[in-house]
DNA sequence: TTGTATGCGTTATCAC
DNA sequence: GTGATAACGCATACAA
């Protein structure tokens, strides 16, 4: 473990002083030639590495963190990204970094554009976004891409923007589901269920639709039927029922987003639970459901952990002048009744 | 989202010098009770929060940490820590925290002694440890008590001690490792395999065989067998044929700790991979079985998330004078061929 | 072209 | 009892 070499120390290693070193550290001119070669080799040679903490103390400025995601009251799936918020900003609480909040009704596109607006009459010196709407949202990025204003985004990726993404490998959630019950019922015919939220997550569902037939087309010997279904939110129960009884020797389903306890429900009021089902995210109702047993797996998304790693990259690029990485795909948990309580806690 | 508050704005705000309010502060005393009861109400109205990093910029100390863990060149298992303590020092590289590390032999008593008597002498402020036997382990940290150095353990944890312990639920892990064997094969007999790792571990395999009966005792309306195999580390494979010839009516078999790739090759060759098996850590042997389906599950340990937090809990408790979580029961992961690759990334 | 002084927030050592 | 003041590592305005 070496010595931590600062700015003096060199200064003093070099016979200059710590203004000539800080001239050539950040190449701002003014330094002869050998003065600036000879700091430069010891600069290289002791490794020097800044003091980034001290430099910030100095450079004392207030950032702005402008945050735009879904309305938890108007859907629990997002009620624990701001705990991840909350983590961040405690984390940095020695700088002065504040978040301005807009929440945004997922179900409505003008809301979005409408709180995109407000955000922006912000002045935010960055942004931490959940981008619902590919459209919208593309012409948003690129609007603030113009504008130089860096934007972290999570949950959903914007292929069309540079901007930076927290997500999971959705193809890959898919896959995971498919093993997940090729395991629990090898034999029988699957589904593959997506319950429409309003608003559209078609890239999400095609995802993980891809992804879990890929596994089963990986298989030799399986050749039993994976049915696709879609159903509309608001009639979810008594189309369901149909599906299920029209496929009687259904024994595994696939629902491709966090609304498997409306499948979990009419399993149990039809009898059927022996059907194997596995969902996403760790809602309560679906954790409920888990629990006794007529879901048997949940993946676990973790919009905590999303959020919280968005905000933290943005606020290290704010003190700390480090890059935002520009993809960042988490590891995919798989969550059973047994190992669910650890990943409830806050 | 409120102004941060320096010392300097309280002191104006009393109409008193910074070095009053410091004095109030830290209960220096020399203040006039007036005086001391005037900042005293404005600390807790404005909720001052010192600047922690401020602070140790101040009182820059040399930090020095003692790390004594298993080789890992003589058992894989610990390779990844030095992964997560290497994390550790990084995310505080703006303080000057070094450490001292001591590899021990996994399989030897007296070597553990050997080097916790070098780091005994190193004289290190903390120590991050991994007390794999538990009365030599009692007795060492008896003593650092008694030197009032604190010592956070992470993996084992000594219910002798006052020491932090970073570690996860061995009981609960049993249990999951229950739930996934009856949710791939629910009918037949079940087997749980100790193989001995040379040194004892005997708390991390009984806890974790309490924990999957319990499961099972919990079930109603399963009455198969669970059976019960110690195997010592030479003897493995001859005795674990015999085992399985044994008992040909076995559809599952839960090895307690890292070296399921035994019961794997030894399942292959002969020509029984129809067995469900269901393991411990993401040792490369173990993930090829897993990849190629003759290992279904995988518990995760995390390693290198435990000696990560363990020494992050170090760190913050010199730099920032935190304190130390007593216990911390990191989340169990469940691991199958489909979300292995992103738990492999350093 | 180079060195020095100042300040960031905190602590500690001085004088008064 | 109290208030200036220096110092930590870094950045920068300004003086030389």
């Amino acid at each position: 473990m070496m010595k931590k070499y600062t700015i003096k120390d060199i200064a003093q290693l070099a016979g200059v002083s710590k203004g000539t070193v800080d001239r050539v550290i950040h190449n701002r001119g003014n330094v002869a030639k050998d003065v600036e070669q000879k700091v430069r080799a010891l600069l290289t040679e002791i490794n020097y590495q800044p003091n980034l903490i001290a430099r910030n103390l100095k450079n004392n400025k207030v950032f702005t963190i402008g945050v735009l995601i879904p309305d938890p009251s108007l859907d629990p799936y997002w009620a624990v990204c701001m705990d991840g918020i909350n983590s961040a900003l405690a984390e940095f609480s020695a700088f002065d970094v504040r978040i301005n909040t807009f929440l945004y009704d997922p179900t409505d596109t003008a809301d979005f554009l409408d709180h995109n607006e407000a955000l922006l009459q912000s002045e935010p010196d960055v942004i931490l976004m959940v981008p619902l709407f590919y459209k919208e949202a593309t012409s948003v990025l690129q609007h603030y891409q113009s504008l130089n204003i860096k934007v972290g985004t999570f949950n959903n990726q914007i292929t069309s923007s540079t901007a930076s993404f927290i997500g999971q490998d959705l193809y890959q959630s898919g896959r995971i589901a498919a093993k997940l019950l090729h395991s629990i019922s090898s034999t029988g015919d699957m589904a593959i269920i997506h319950i429409d939220e309003k608003y559209k997550n078609a890239v999400h569902m095609q995802e993980k639709e891809k992804g879990f037939k890929s596994y089963y087309d990986d298989l030799k010997g399986f050749d039993n039927t994976i049915l696709t279904c879609k159903v509309k939110y608001v009639e979810t129960e008594d189309k369901l029922r149909d599906f299920l009884n029209d496929h009687p020797q259904l024994e595994g389903i696939f629902v491709t987003n966090s609304k498997a306890f409306h499948v979990a429900r009419l399993l149990e009021s039809e009898n059927k639970t022996q059907i194997k089902l596995v969902g996403y995210d760790l809602l309560s109702d679906n954790v409920n459901y888990l629990n006794n047993g007529t879901i048997d797996f949940l993946i676990h998304q973790n919009p905590r952990q999303q959020a919280y790693l968005g905000l933290k990259y943005l606020i290290e690029h704010l003190v700390f002048d480090k890059q935002i990485p520009e993809k960042f795909l988490l590891p995919i948990d798989i969550i059973n009744s047994e190992n669910v309580t650890p990943f409830l806690r806050p």
